[in-house]
RNA sequence: CGCGGGGUGGAGCAGUCCGGUAGCUCGUCGGGCUCAUAACCCGAAGGUCGUGUGGUUCAAAUCCCGCCCCCGCAA
């Protein structure tokens, strides 16, 4: 089958891998425009691009897809079938309509659960204990097409957000091995979504980072864990700006936000109901070090409370 | 040219504005005290102060110039 691909992120590229090492006929790839990023606004092109200049793969990024903006490539390069991975935009009907074997799209979550941006993430910061990837028809709503095949994945109650990004990622590009497969056997059995049953995972923000020293441990630990690697949970220490990577649960109870103990264990920090203890802390302007080398320098007053 | 912080013995920092032969806490090593210790006491080692073998100066970690690297914001 002659397969257009479109994606944009790691995520995404680890399906176009499976599919390139599986000697898929891949004829070209749609992904985001190159953006500005990080110091000096260099431009950065997504993963999915890189992999496809690697492999010598056809790429395009159009800044839209509305108006038939790339019916021209749909028609030169008339995809049997469209894989779509977390690319970005929302596809039109013209392109969903398009190809005889469907527009196929590959979600990292166990749908109807987590439709929407930030699965993923959601899924960690909700302290779920199991995720999974889905593959399904997509239609014009968002992510609610009919679901074809599942695969779960555990969270462990110490998982990032990214490490669990990583199993699913792989596990979506077997998961979509599988699919090709059966779309091509004519084996898949399309199910409906519950809608009943369905929550949306809103895409995460910077803001969100700011941790609320009222929330139980347990909820501040699960947000710690689902906002890592990115944006990453953050307080305020002195009047300065800490990232937190990590934390776990301690018995101890104080106030919300005051430092129970600063030593080289970690910092314990009160929160509504127990505690968490903090071992690395990244100070703006600094490198993340140890609470422990942190300390050498600097004085943490039992006492102080964190947050603005 | 997006905004900003920083590069000082192994670690974390002070000193830089107001130039003048390097300091603090910890660690390391040796010794002592102690039933014992991550505690305490005594002593020691260890730094071309990111870099150019740059400029100014009698004298630069400190002032000026170029370059490299790290980090936060913002995207």
């Amino acid at each position: 089958m002659r397969i257009m691909f479109m994606g944009t992120p790691e995520f995404a590229e680890k399906s176009l891998k499976a599919m390139v090492e599986d000697n898929h006929d891949v004829v070209c790839v749609i992904t985001q425009p190159d953006k500005p990023k990080g110091r000096g606004y260099e431009m950065a092109m997504p993963e999915v691009k890189k992999y496809a200049l690697l492999k010598g793969i056809d790429v395009y990024q159009p800044e839209t897809l509305k108006d038939g903006a790339i019916l021209p490539l749909l028609e030169k390069y008339n995809p049997d079938i469209i894989i779509v991975v977390a690319y970005g935009k929302i596809l039109p009907e013209y392109i969903l309509n398009f190809p005889p074997y469907g527009c196929i799209n590959i979600h990292g979550s166990l749908l109807p659960k987590y439709r929407g941006a930030a699965p993923i993430q959601r899924a960690v910061i909700d302290g779920e204990e199991k995720s999974g990837v889905t593959s399904m028809y997509m239609e014009k709503g968002l992510d609610t097409g009919d679901m074809l095949l599942k695969e779960e994945v555990t969270i462990t109650p110490e998982m990032t957000a990214g490490e669990l990004h990583d199993i699913l990622a792989e596990v979506g590009g077997k998961v979509l091995l599988k699919t090709l497969d059966e779309a091509e056997n004519k084996t898949l059995k399309p199910e409906k979504q519950d809608d009943s049953l369905s929550t949306y995972a809103a895409q995460l923000s910077k803001a969100e980072g700011e941790i609320d020293w009222n929330q139980d441990a347990q909820t501040i630990i699960n947000k710690v864990r689902g906002l890592n690697p990115w944006p990453m949970a953050y307080t305020f220490l002195n009047g300065k700006r800490v990232v937190i990577d990590k934390c776990t649960l301690s018995d101890l109870s104080a106030k919300a936000g005051e430092v129970i103990s600063a030593s080289k264990d970690g910092l314990i920090v009160g929160c509504k109901t127990k505690s968490v203890v903090i071992e690395n802390i990244k100070i703006e302007g600094k490198k993340k070090m140890s609470v422990e080398d942190y300390l050498r320098g600097h004085t943490i007053e039992e006492g102080t409370i964190l947050g603005r």
